[in-house]
RNA sequence: GGUCCGGUGGCCGAGUGGUCAGGCAAGGGUCUGCAAAACCCUCUACGGCGGUUCAAUUCCGCCCCGGACCUCCA
């Protein structure tokens, strides 16, 4: 049995993960900022985190998965401003939105959703422990982190002080005792959100609330921290240091795991280059849109860069179709328990290797093959010399594992006639399928491929098999 | 410019110091009244140049190409 290993953003390698508490794992995962419809972007660290929280279920005893709402931004402030919505309607129904989409792409929720709003208390808490310890300074009505309090600053990233102090912009505020050092809290103006604190009316800056909510929910220190790859600077970074320093720990999480960037059809998605695309226009292509981006997600290493094309969400589309079809004519599982959890850790393995998600998958798809030969038949010498076991070749037995290793997956959720055949009304194919049958009976087989070389024209395609005829939507 | 990550067959995409990735597409076949589905076969790749090694796509160096980040709201 493989071990549980990771790609550690902190230490640039793989290591074994061993939780704090063996009986209980805490993840942190960045959430979104609620102040438009969720991209393609927004989408893949859910949907690698799903997969994560789903595997560390199955793993251990107990699992707390949690992912922020970030409900105050400037983002949001300016958007109100242009729109005249108030900025309550626009998070509220931001974060609708969100949990809607999430929930098409087959991600379940996280077990706990902290709203930065809701968390302004342990925010301002932090913020007087970081002055008290002298990692923290009032000027102008700011407060600040100061970098060169820390001198494990950097220490994620890789950068050393030296380097972000070089790469500074040229506008760097007055007050600043150095060109580094972050907003922790700041004026704002009547009309603006804020809140009363000790420095007056204000409202966070953009890293406290992480500090504050995972200290709320997961303790002080906590097992994994997770995000898409461009948040490690300046946002993990300045995470870690005012945990670190609030508290006086050698390490904020002990894992950092950060996702690769997704591009568009070979470019950076951008509003500018008009490529931009919502999760809700990739739902929009049909009902089997969310989990073939899911499917696309998963196709790639999580840490990997993800070129999203739709040929690729086509593919993908495609790929399930057969999933389907296999599902739809597997018979209930034999009585093999052991034989059917084999299958399933074969196939899941890959995942213990930092969340190999590829690997899995093609495994998957060897279970499907290993399903087909035995319900409809053919050789299922390639797929066991693969596996290096030999399984007995039953009707309905890889098709279990097959939904176990899906479930970790978010695979394959739908029930299979639905997937392919839709929800509509479908009398009408039943009727020609019988006049079909009708016609075969009496050998008048232009009757009969008329019958369904019409079907054709409408979508429906379909197969006689020993049991009857099957149809399903092209 | 700095730091980091990648370059695999028509496309996508794992992995490995030497005997199999896989998927999609394409071609051929088995099956089928004809089909569809399924299964089988074919298509045998690892950016360039050096180096280490009995052996490198896999390790090392250099180069080329692509991408990410380089802060407080552009």
């Amino acid at each position: 049995m493989t071990e549980l290993q990771f790609h550690n953003s902190l230490t640039r390698g793989k290591e074994g993960f061993a939780p704090i508490d063996p009986a209980h794992v805490r993840i942190y995962v960045c959430g979104p900022t609620v102040y438009d419809l969720a991209h393609l972007g927004n989408a893949r660290p859910v949907i690698v985190f799903d997969v994560l929280a789903r595997l560390l279920r199955r793993l251990f005893p107990r699992v707390t998965y949690v992912r922020n709402i970030t409900d105050v931004d400037d983002k949001i402030n300016a958007r109100a401003l242009e729109s005249g919505e108030t900025i309550e309607a626009i998070t509220a129904r931001t974060t609708a939105d969100f949990h809607r989409d999430m929930a098409a792409l087959g991600n379940l929720p996280p077990d706990a959703e902290p709203r930065a709003t809701q968390s302004i208390a342990p925010m301002i808490a932090l913020i007087e422990r970081l002055i008290a310890r002298g990692h923290a300074y009032v000027a102008e009505g700011h407060v600040l982190f100061a970098v060169a309090s820390f001198p494990d600053y950097g220490a994620l990233s890789g950068r050393s002080t030296e380097e972000l102090q070089a790469g500074a912009r040229v506008d760097v505020a007055p007050y600043k005792r150095d060109p580094g050092d972050f907003v922790l809290w700041k004026p704002s103006p009547p009309e603006l959100p804020g809140w009363d604190s000790p420095w007056g009316r204000g409202r966070p800056g953009w890293h406290i609330e992480c500090s504050a909510m995972s200290w709320q929910a997961l303790g002080e220190v906590f097992d994994i921290h997770g995000g898409g790859h461009d948040l490690i600077f300046p946002h993990h970074e300045n995470e870690v240091a005012q945990s670190r320093c609030a508290f006086g720990t050698p390490v904020m999480a002990n894992l950092w795991m950060h996702n690769g960037m997704l591009r568009v059809e070979g470019e950076k998605m951008s509003k500018s280059l008009g490529n931009f695309l919502t999760v809700r226009d990739i739902l929009g292509r049909g009902a089997w849109a969310g989990e073939a981006f899911r499917l696309l997600v998963l196709k790639t290493h999580y840490r990997q860069a993800l070129d999203f094309t739709f040929a690729g969400l086509d593919e993908a589309k495609a790929e399930l179709d057969d999933d389907y079809a296999m599902l739809a004519r597997a018979p209930a599982a034999p009585e093999l328990p052991a034989v059917q959890a084999e299958m399933a850790e074969w196939a899941l393995e890959p995942l213990r290797d930092d969340l190999n998600t590829p690997l899995a998958l093609t495994r998957l798809r060897d279970l499907r093959t290993l399903e087909n030969v035995a319900s409809v038949g053919g050789s299922a010498t390639a797929v066991l010399h693969r596996a290096g076991r030999n399984w007995p070749v039953v009707p309905g037995l890889a098709a279990a594992a097959f939904r176990e290793v899906a479930e970790v997956l978010g695979l394959a959720a739908s029930e299979p006639r639905r997937w392919l055949q839709g929800a509509e009304d479908t009398g009408w194919i039943e009727a020609a399928i019988a006049a079909r049958l009708a016609a075969r009976r009496a050998r008048d087989w232009a009757e009969a491929d008329r019958i369904r070389a019409d079907l054709t024209a409408r979508g429906i395609t379909l197969e006689d098999g020993p049991q009857g005829t099957t149809w399903r939507r092209a």
